[in-house]
DNA sequence: TTGAAAGCGATACCAC
DNA sequence: GTGGTATCGCTTTCAA
């Protein structure tokens, strides 16, 4: 079993390059310094045959900053995200940084804590997805945290997050479902009712808000008892799903449309109104939001309004490059598409 | 608007309680040498006090090794992998350590080119997940690179691979497609197709041969013309399907069952079958493997094979805590799960 | 227990 | 252009 071995250093390499390690480093990493031509061809062979590599963590103290950001998001196997997460590696690719990534998994305790970790780490940026509670006691603390962060040289981009004093990739929830409430009337929808997760999440509250103001256009109003609110999770739309139906068998009144404020909610409320006996689209017309992959697998296909959430998480990567001293806003517009779970009725 | 700040240093922290840089790393950070109680309180309300931050990068120059997993994946938007990347996460968090994340897509260039960043990064351990072509003329190169950083010291952990000179969690591919063939020749169905990702993936070849031994033990063949190679993602089971299909209308053949390789083909596999005017379940059975997410929501639920991601992804993490001389290989069994879309026949 | 000082692996300033 | 060397922030011998 073979002993364990030693990494090369850049020393090493000037060593059997015959030049000093200051050349040796112009010559492989580069630097404003030119080096001449031969030397550096032959410091970067003799690296390459020494099968050197630099030392990112001693570049990064030598540098005072690492190629790196730093992604905190709720919860990486929830589509939502991961369709974030995909455009931010692809983006951080495209720009030569690395990429760490922690999941609060919604606990604000865990959220302060990983931002500790990244501050540690003095990425480049901190990227925030996932709506997190303003109710909550850390709130201001997380807050204040990153403001800190960013006083000291660090950027912070925030996805969907309301007014923020940082950079903000603005998904226009509201009027997404301000438009989608339009279609979904248009449709035919008279009777509707909302699954939605915690309205302490602006999230929620904003696609709530532009979906009332959408029926009031049309002259139907959203009451607040045909609202149920539950986790914002797939089993939240299930479990809200069926809570909405109990409600409109004990009252007896009709409801021919749901609107669910997310995606996996839908999946989950569509199982739910399927165990009722009741048929998704024929009995009740269902959308989602965000448009994730399979919303076109799941049958009937579900309507829903688009978010292009690689797309935006690309860009976010981009601000958080940016050097300007003003937050910068980048508004990210939404698209409804109609499908056959929301039928002509 | 503020001027930019500066972290604090150690060194700060230490004078301000007026002791050496030494006895503050000791008391902060900790070590093998203790410092007295009082010393140690004060230097940490001083650290907190001013705000200090241990610089991670420093640290890891120090101690020669950084506190890190680093993930590389083919595509975190997928539900397979960003399930197993939830596992990782948790893990690693149980562990203290950081992950950073990169994604190949599928491009053995792009494969290369994030080991070298990983290694540069000196982490703990290197996860690899998602079986890579061995057909291509990377895959040498690539295992030469592990190989090497696990000569330096690194660990290595790969999922579901193949036999591997590296610590291996390896999934029971071709039990479980075994066992789903028994299930689905005992639910009724005699004449079957496969919707497969390309065989140069071992996990592809594994759940076929799986698939076909468990045929040939029920006295039926699966011949080669009735199993369709494409991407292994939604849309190559989209893909797959229409091909499937499209053979037996020529042949005149009739076709009852059908296995997709994974849940992601599955799903397109679903919409296809629909396309193409046929039901899923009546006119078709259907059955995936991985039973991520959404094979509930689905309509009908969609019957698959079940592997613990999650639990997996962690797993993979406490290996890479090992320090075992040999590799380690732990093997996860899969379940088969049946549902509505392999209905008794 | 504590401190002085020598690294860790790189970068960058300052001479030459 | 090239080399010498201080420096980055922290850990860890080695003495005291």
């Amino acid at each position: 079993m073979a002993a364990q071995q030693h990494q090369v250093t850049l020393t090493e390499v000037a060593r059997a390059a015959g030049v000093s390690t200051a050349t040796a480093s112009r010559a492989i990493n580069g630097s404003s310094r030119r080096v001449s031509e031969d030397i550096a061809v032959r410091v970067k062979r003799i690296a390459e045959e020494l099968g050197y590599l630099p030392n990112l963590s001693a570049q990064t103290v030598a540098k005072g900053a690492s190629p790196t950001v730093a992604v905190l998001l709720s919860d990486i196997a929830d589509p939502y995200f991961s369709a974030i997460a995909a455009g931010i590696m692809a983006g951080a690719s495209e720009a030569a940084l690395m990429v760490t990534m922690a999941a609060s998994e919604r606990s604000p305790a865990r959220e302060l804590q990983i931002l500790r970790t990244f501050r540690s780490q003095r990425p480049q940026a901190i990227i925030v997805a996932g709506s997190r509670d303003e109710e909550n006691t850390h709130a201001q603390e997380f807050t204040g945290q990153l403001r800190t962060y960013a006083e000291t040289g660090g950027r912070v981009v925030v996805i969907s997050q309301g007014p923020s004093p940082f950079d903000l990739v603005d998904i226009q929830n509201h009027d997404g479902a301000r438009k989608l409430a339009h279609a979904l009337v248009d449709r035919g929808g008279r009777h509707f009712g909302v699954v939605s997760g915690r309205v302490t999440l602006q999230t929620n509250a904003d696609r709530i808000d532009g979906f009332r103001t959408g029926l009031a256009e049309r002259g139907l109003t959203l009451t607040d008892d045909a609202i149920v609110e539950t986790e914002f999770t797939r089993d939240g739309g299930y479990v809200g799903m069926h809570e909405l139906l109990h409600r409109h068998k004990d009252l007896g009144a009709p409801l021919d449309t749901v609107f669910a404020t997310s995606d996996m909610m839908a999946f989950g409320a569509a199982t739910a109104i399927r165990d009722h006996g009741h048929s998704v689209g024929a009995d009740i017309s269902l959308a989602g939001f965000d448009n994730v992959g399979l919303t076109e697998d799941v049958n009937p296909a579900m309507t829903s309004v688009n978010v292009p959430l690689h797309e935006l998480g690309r860009s976010a990567v981009r601000m958080a490059l940016g050097s300007g001293r003003e937050p910068v806003r980048l508004p990210i517009s939404t698209q409804v598409v109609l499908r056959a779970s929301t039928p002509q009725r």
